[in-house]
DNA sequence: TGTACATCAGTGAACGCGCGTTCACTGATGTAC
DNA sequence: TGTACATCAGTGAACGCGCGTTCACTGATGTAC
């Protein structure tokens, strides 16, 4: 192993990654050229094909790297959760919260939802992150209903996909019409009465 | 214009529109090949080009037309709404089946989706069909909380794009986990509490 | 109703371009002494 | 620390295949009388 000097190998990853996703979003994974993503890493394709076997295997990396990501991030979110956030708007008003830059990762985990309907090991890997984000929605609940002094009366999971499905379907439909459905409206106008009459004091 | 004899021209562009909406289904628009929907719909690509401009113009057409009939059909069975649908589990109910033949459509429509969130002029059409299909959830909910003696709260379109969001983001992942999450348990378990706490005696 | 002609829908071979992939190479990174 | 050598990451030209698109054609559909 050799000390000091970094390897440039996993920053060549990162970058190919990094474009790939910006490339992606903005093309799709089909009209999306390998070239293209190179040009916007500053790499040639032999320095991709070096780093990557092929176009699909990318596009699962991307998904499941970034994916992990993602989770990593909410669990942050979650474990920062002060004492302070513990009426249902609150929790309403931090689940809406939707950042500039999940645009891109919203249009790249979209198309790979599609890949995954129709491909079993693109299903499980997905399955898979779909899972732990869910854990970290569910313990983030959890965390701020019980210092509200309430609990859940349905499946926590079954809950977190309800939360996901709402704010995927959201997005989509605020990407589309960003004027007309300002990201996380949907969050903000229903989570509250949803966390109403889906818990009870404890 | 002729009278009994009825020109092809009609039937073959429906049955390559119907090939389509399979083929692209099971591949997505990109890996699709003309070939693929010509042999499908049992024409050569001669007969495709002489239908459609292009590959692009097809996808539109297919989007628009099909689109159409969903939001047809979702008018008949709101028309058809009878006196005994007044309660609120049960139009949760009614809102939580799914038909079999939804999936290509969900697969077409989403990659639809990710397309007009790029393309200015996809998302003008997507935006039209989708405010007709809110008008129709918006007058279906309307017309049964009426006869339950209930109103909405909340703005009926706000309200009708949750229903459409809890809907497509619940399909997404009932079609990647079929036996984790059946199609329609969300609208099934969540629309009768959101009902409940989004509407009030009139 | 039957025949001759015109038009139009669909045929299928050919084209050519774009892009994913390969490979012989070069220069940068790391090792030995 | 400096030099010689080995390995490895990245280069970029070339390949070839698949697919969208075109076009000269043929046979089916429709019209006139």
């Amino acid at each position: 192993m050799p000390k000091g000097v970094t390897r440039r190998r996993p920053r060549t990853r990162a970058a190919l990654l990094e474009a790939a996703l910006e490339t992606f979003a903005e093309h799709g994974f089909h009209a999306a050229s390998i070239e293209q993503i190179c040009d916007r890493a500053g790499f040639t394709r032999g320095a991709y094909y070096s780093n990557f076997a092929s176009k699909e295997e990318l596009f699962l990396a991307l998904f499941d790297e970034h994916g992990e990501r993602i989770v990593r991030r909410l669990a942050e979110s979650v474990d920062a959760l002060g004492p302070e956030e513990c009426t249902l708007e609150r929790i309403a008003e931090l689940a809406s919260r939707v950042e500039p830059d999940e645009r891109d990762w919203y249009l790249v985990s979209t198309e790979f939802t599609l890949h995954a309907i129709r491909d079993p090991q693109a299903a499980w890997v997905l399955a898979r992150h779909d899972a732990a984000l869910r854990a970290e929605i569910a313990r983030g609940i959890a965390l701020v209903l019980r210092r509200a002094g309430r609990e859940l009366t349905v499946d926590a999971d079954r809950f977190a996909r309800m939360v996901v499905a709402l704010r995927e379907g959201g997005l989509a439909q605020s990407y589309v019409e960003p004027a007309a459905l300002p990201p996380g409206t949907l969050e903000r106008d229903f989570l509250a009465p949803l966390l109403e009459s889906c818990t009870r004091p404890v």
